[in-house]
DNA sequence: CGATATTGCGTGTATATACACGCTTTATGT
DNA sequence: ACATAAAGCGTGTATATACACGCAATATCG
C-alpha cells in the first residue's frame, strides 16, 4: 500500500515550515517571506518576473507576496529602465531582518542536520533537488 | 551557503504536486482532494476532527476542504451520534472517483520511482517520514 | 443538580499558491 | 511607420492552509 510521495512531501513540508516559522517569529517574518527577501537580496534590484523564475513561483504569487513585504516596509518598489518593469529592492529594515534572521535560520538548519545526521541530510538535499 | 531544507521541501512539494494534479485532472480532482477522499474512505463515517488528525491538517482546513468535496457531490455529511459531531462519508460518485483515480495515481508513483530508482525512493520515503 | 470544563464545529482573517484575462509598453517584421 | 507579437504586470477567482474566536453540545465534578 506504498505511501504517496506527494503526501509525504506535503506533510513534511508543512511540519518543517512550522519549525522555521516558529524560529523566525522573533523577527516578524515567516520562512516564505524570509526566503523571498534573501532572493531579492541576491539580485536587487530585480523584476517580479525574474524573481518568479528564481523562486520557481508564479509571477502573480510573487507579486502578491512582495506586496506584503512592501506593506511591512521590508522592500521598496522602484522603476526599472522599462516603463513596464517594476523592480524590487530591500529597505534598510529589510536588510536588518535578513541580518537578524540569519542565526535563527541557521539554528533550524543545524537542528535538522542533527536530527537526520550529516549523511542523511546530504541525501535528502540531493533527492529533493532531483524531484 | 548550504541550501535551505525548507525551501527545498517546498519547491519539491510544489513540483510534485503539479505532477499528480495533472495526472488526476481527468477525474476532476487534485492530489489534495484525492488524498482526502482516500482518508475518508479508510474510516468512513468519520468526524472532521478525526480526519484532521489522520491527515495532519488543522480541523478548520479539513472543514473547508470537505465542504468543497461536498459541493462536488463526492462526499456527504451525516449526523454523528453526537449532536455536535458531523460525520463525512463518500458518495457513489466519490467512490467512483477513487476507483478511476487509482491507476492514475499509481502511474505517477511509478514514474517517480523510475526517475529516482528503488533504493533512492525508499530513502526518500524514510527521510520524509523522519522529518 | 448546577457550575465548569471539554469536545466539535464554523467563521473571520491572513498568507501561499496557481491559472486565466486583460491592459500597458516594447520589440519586430514588412 | 504600422500592424502584430511579445514582455511585464495587476487582478479576479479558486484551493490549501493555519490560528484565533465564539457557539452549541456533552461530560465532569462537587
Amino acid at each position: 500500500m506504498s505511501h504517496c510521495y506527494c503526501i509525504l512531501l506535503r506533510k513534511a513540508s508543512r511540519r518543517v515550515t512550522t519549525l522555521y516559522d516558529e524560529a523566525l517569529a522573533p523577527i516578524g517574518v515567516n520562512l516564505a517571506q524570509f526566503s523571498l527577501l534573501r532572493n531579492i537580496q541576491r539580485a536587487e534590484p530585480i523584476s517580479l518576473t525574474d524573481l518568479g523564475q528564481r523562486t520557481e513561483l508564479d509571477r502573480s504569487t510573487v507579486s502578491r507576496n512582495v506586496k506584503i513585504l512592501e506593506k511591512m516596509e521590508l522592500v521598496a518598489m522602484t522603476n526599472g529602465q522599462d516603463q513596464r518593469e517594476t523592480a524590487v529592492e530591500l529597505s534598510d529594515k529589510g536588510r536588518r531582518v535578513l541580518k537578524d534572521g540569519a542565526s535563527l535560520w541557521d539554528g533550524v538548519q543545524t537542528q535538522i542536520e542533527a536530527k537526520l545526521g550529516n549523511e542523511a541530510s546530504a541525501q535528502l538535499t540531493a533527492l529533493l533537488q532531483a524531484l
